[in-house]
DNA sequence: GTCGGTGCAAATGCTTTGCATTGAT
DNA sequence: ATCAATGCAAAGCATTTGCACCGAC
């Protein structure tokens, strides 16, 4: 991502971390870190517990409490954005990289996946165009099951 | 909504209700019908908390065990959605004049609006059949603003 | 008499919090 | 020394469930 014009085009999301902990008055620590760390490993939706799972075993060892705390610190910095796609518990996913996205939750399962979507983007572009606006962004989220039960 | 014409428009909700009951072999009770009134009786997003509230003092007194397994029922039946717009409680909505949307968000304005997305029900259920799986409602949000910027 | 329905209270499961201990400046 | 961070266990809170009792067919 950069190159040797000397031109940073991307901070590293632990300054953007960083930044954000100093400016509430708080400490970039190793557990921290490495919260951050796995976080920014996730591809797609993810839960508190996949966190967890993916943390477990690795030094410095992260308690669950300390994993909660975190994440709503790297939600407030903006590095990742909570989803709302079951109510049971909170999916996250990186904010970075991911202005747009469509999401197929299985409602017969415990499963929430990234998927493509073909002519998505084309459809927003041209629902913001005829309303003479630009489109940012999107969220599709999708609920689906196996047959044809309702 | 019904005229002298003897031609019946919009079909009650609780014979809605009734029948998915009767299909599903469980009883059209007094209890599951004031929680069926209440919720139609409710305007935008509410809570099982909202409908409790004013279920409370009534008759027949309906508990908020009945509360929560009949607002699951008028969900199977098709006649309120969850909304998922918080992560600590389920809100919900009447289904009737609120099917699967596509949501306008003006990121330069403070607005918000519902918008007609041509050819989203079809994307949605390519998606979903692609997978072997069935839609069963989606939610697309788009985040747009007037000009080019970001 | 058999089934489901209801209310109550207890259980569940995700998330938050109180507290004693620990670590950094 | 001070101030915040961590881990643990307990607490919170919305929601679900087990169970005893009740009512309809």
């Amino acid at each position: 991502m950069q190159r040797a014009t000397g031109i940073t085009i991307i901070e590293p999301m632990c300054a953007v971390f960083r930044r954000h902990l100093r400016a509430v008055g708080l400490k970039y620590t190793p557990e921290r870190a490495r919260v951050l760390d796995t976080a920014l490993g996730m591809h797609g939706p993810f839960l508190v517990d996949d966190l967890l799972a993916k943390l477990d075993g690795g030094l410095p060892r992260v308690s669950k409490a300390t994993t909660y705390r975190t994440i709503k610190l790297l939600e407030a910095s903006g590095i990742v954005q909570k989803l709302l796609l079951t109510s049971t518990q909170s999916h996250y996913q990186l904010a970075f990289g991911n202005p747009s996205s469509a999401i197929l939750v299985r409602t017969d399962a415990n499963a929430v996946e990234q998927v493509q979507a073909q002519g998505l983007d084309a459809l927003v572009r041209t629902l913001a165009a005829a309303r003479g606006l630009h489109a940012q962004g999107y969220r599709l989220v999708v609920y689906a099951a196996e047959g044809q039960g309702r």
